[in-house]
DNA sequence: ATGGGTCCT
DNA sequence: AGGACCC
């Protein structure tokens, strides 16, 4: 047998990560209630707007019922959320391998640094270093933190923290070593419970713990392990050399914590001990340089830790121990297992599951009959707390894809509508993409839904018409040409009539095409330079206008002051750009805001323009880019127009901006006398 | 439900 | 191309 090497798996995810984009555009929103909204729906709201009753994917109207003083914010254009999340990855990725599941969480396998740190130290954390954060103890179980999402889990209201919490000097480790007795007294005690049951109860699936599972378990989850391993192997071909292996945490799992005074600690504890400093250092940085707060969960595998970092939140993390996982999962629905859909969750539900508890009674042999082979055995592992995949660092975007939905589209004109509003979006971020990493999409595929068709999307796909460079800006040939595409793949799959409810464009089949230029660093703050009013550092491309000129705008006005880096990360400036036209009138052409870069450096930001239309109150959108006060804002903003109209703002071109970000008292940033205290303030003075 | 993504079959 | 999963 090939025991797995034991691996240290963070967790970290934003909260409310749309809200808290928001209340870092626009500091003033702090501690009023916010919800971000996509058409009719509120998709996140920060934490004051949750205690006012209002929740995730909640309708505006009954948003707006529980909490009137609610600011809604219109959220549809991803742009800013995109930028933020490129620099919150950025930072976790210094902490190890990062594998990102949508805008705002991340796996990070820390197992390196961890055993990079423990070698350091000799092989084991020297003897001031305590637990980070809150220790999982069984007596903190979790409940549905949401209706709508069953797999969203949180600590019961009311609970205190956990026994384990972090504490400061030699009274409170006197006072975990006690517990700890304790707990191995209730442990042992637990153990024997749990022999006595295991003898009462058939042979079938009641196992309790990884090391009492029949062969044929072992034999799967093994085979599993190794096609992982050799994945991996082929992806990082540096590290071919034969890795070293020790036993896995999960020969732990379901086993009573053993840790005694005389005994040496067991290895998990110095692995998870080291990984939740790390987290709380990644976690720091994150604030620190993108102004986030983030929570995180600390455990041996991606499932656990997954799954523990809801127990303290939004700002803190918790570390799951093998021994506590089995106890851990055993009341959660089964829906609540990462893997575990909407789809499964329903076949289960016909054997009679609903929980963890009453999924470990089904037989490996019954799960894999029922739901395949492959299914079977990532269910019957999962209930287990065992997880057998590997943090898959993320790499560039394999796709590409912009949507609409809508109340209806049943004619050619409507269906040419949206064409033409999506195509020139997806243009641009193909062309972003191009710019970032010299890759170019060769495919282009248009989904679609079908009203009354539930959530079933048809789509087909055709070579991208793109032949041309893709170095110069977007122009209105190539968005014709998508347009073009597109609509001739519909006309051929829709025959007859037809009403859809939704339309999707994408970009897929992207490949290298050369060398691309060198990514933006995280880094000290800047003074930025250039730009300039009156037309110098700038130049705009924009269709149907040759003399334009812009005019910069920091979103926090001019003369601000940084404490320890908070804005760093999505800090913005908004361009608006005037042209001239044909009677020598300025006219302005469009407004984008753009996120600086944090390292040093002169670079060429290309910024898309946006300009509001016809229907959106042009306060209520400047309001909007700009990050100005909330009460400035209309509340009605979403509501506006028809109601289902397509989009609220209509691509406009491009701007490039030359931005020269020099490095100002970088003696001074943070590290000063290693007190951990300083707050080195930091001013930075703006000249646009 | 939104507006995205991923991987597997 | 479609379907499952994730946020």
């Amino acid at each position: 047998m090939v025991a797995r090497k034991a691996r240290t798996t963070l967790w970290c995810v934003v909260r409310a990560f749309y809200a808290q984009a928001e209340e870092l555009r626009n500091p003033q929103l702090a501690g009023k209630p916010i919800g971000v909204t996509q058409k009719y729906l509120i998709v996140t709201c920060n934490y004051p707007a949750r205690a006012a009753g209002v929740g995730k994917l909640m309708g505006i109207s009954e948003g707006l019922r529980r909490c009137p003083s609610l600011v809604l914010i219109p959220g549809e254009d991803l742009t800013p959320y995109r930028a933020a999340s490129k620099a919150i990855s950025a930072v976790l990725q210094r902490f190890g391998p990062a594998q990102r599941l949508g805008m705002d969480e991340l796996f990070v396998d820390a197992t390196q640094e961890v055993e990079a740190r423990l070698r350091a130290w000799g092989g084991r954390p020297p003897p001031g270093l305590t637990w980070c954060g809150h220790l999982h103890s069984g007596s903190a179980p979790l409940i549905a933190d949401s209706r709508h999402r069953p797999q969203d889990l949180r600590a019961p209201p009311g609970k205190s923290a956990g026994r384990h919490e972090q504490r400061q000097g030699q009274e409170a480790k006197q006072e975990q070593q006690q517990q700890r007795q304790q707990q191995q007294v209730q442990q042992v005690q637990q153990q024997q419970h749990q022999q006595q049951q295991q003898q009462l109860e058939s042979q079938e699936g009641r196992a309790e713990g990884w090391q009492l599972e029949d062969e044929r378990v072992l034999e799967a989850f093994e085979q599993q392990q190794q096609e992982q391993e050799q994945r991996q192997q082929q992806q990082q071909q540096q590290h071919q050399q034969q890795q070293h292996r020790e036993v896995a945490d999960d020969a732990l799992l379901g086993q009573p914590w053993q840790v005694s005074a005389t005994q040496q600690p067991a290895a998990w504890v110095a692995r998870l001990m080291v990984g939740s400093a790390i987290a709380q250092e990644a976690r720091a940085a994150v604030k620190a340089e993108t102004g986030f707060r983030s929570s995180a969960g600390i455990a041996c595998n991606k499932l656990l830790a997954k799954l523990v970092s809801g127990v303290h939140k939004p700002d803190d993390q918790t570390i799951l121990p093998p021994p506590e996982a089995w106890a851990f999962l055993e009341p959660l629905p089964v829906r609540a297992l990462p893997g575990i859909g909407y789809k499964l969750a329903q076949q289960l539900a016909q054997l009679g599951v609903a929980t963890v508890a009453e999924l470990r009674r089904v037989s490996l042999q019954r799960l894999t009959a029922t739901l395949g082979e492959s299914q079977g055995a990532m269910v019957h592992g999962l209930c287990r707390g065992l997880d057998p995949s590997l943090v898959r660092p993320s790499t560039a975007p394999k796709s590409i894809t912009v949507e609409d939905s809508f109340a209806g589209c049943a004619t050619w004109e409507a269906v040419r509508a949206v064409l033409q509003v999506l195509a020139p979006d997806l243009l641009a971020r193909i062309h972003e993409e191009w710019h970032e990493r010299r890759r170019r999409p060769h495919t282009l595929t248009v989904r679609w839904r079908s009203k009354g068709a539930g959530w079933q999307r048809a789509g087909a796909s055709v070579p991208m018409p793109l032949p041309g460079p893709l170095a110069g800006p977007p122009g209105q040939k190539e968005a014709d040409a998508l347009v073009r595409a597109a609509l001739g793949l519909l006309r051929q799959q829709l025959r007859g009539s037809f009403d859809l409810s939704l339309i999707n464009l994408g970009a897929t089949n992207i490949k290298d095409e050369g060398p691309g230029p060198g990514a933006f660093d995280t880094g000290a703050f800047a003074r930025l330079l250039g730009g300039g009013g009156g037309g110098g550092g700038g130049s705009a491309v924009i269709p149907g206008c040759d003399t334009a000129y812009c005019k910069f705008e920091m979103v926090a006005g001019e003369d601000w002051q940084l404490l320890d880096g908070m804005e760093s990360g999505i800090t913005q400036v908004v361009v608006s750009v005037y042209g001239v036209d044909a009677w020598g009138r300025d006219v302005i052409q469009g407004y984008g805001s753009m996120h600086l870069p944090t390292c040093p450096g002169r670079y060429e930001l290309k910024v898309r323009l946006y300009k509001p239309r016809s229907a959106s109150p042009l306060q209520a959108f400047l309001s909007w880019l700009s990050g100005m006060p909330a009460e400035f804002a209309d509340h009605r903003f979403p509501a506006y127009g028809s109601g289902r109209e397509v989009t609220r703002v209509a691509s406009g071109g491009w701007v490039t901006v030359a931005v020269n970000m020099l490095t100002k008292d970088m003696g001074s940033f943070g590290y000063v006398d290693g007190s951990g205290r300083d707050q080195a303030p930091c001013s930075r003075v703006v000249q646009l």
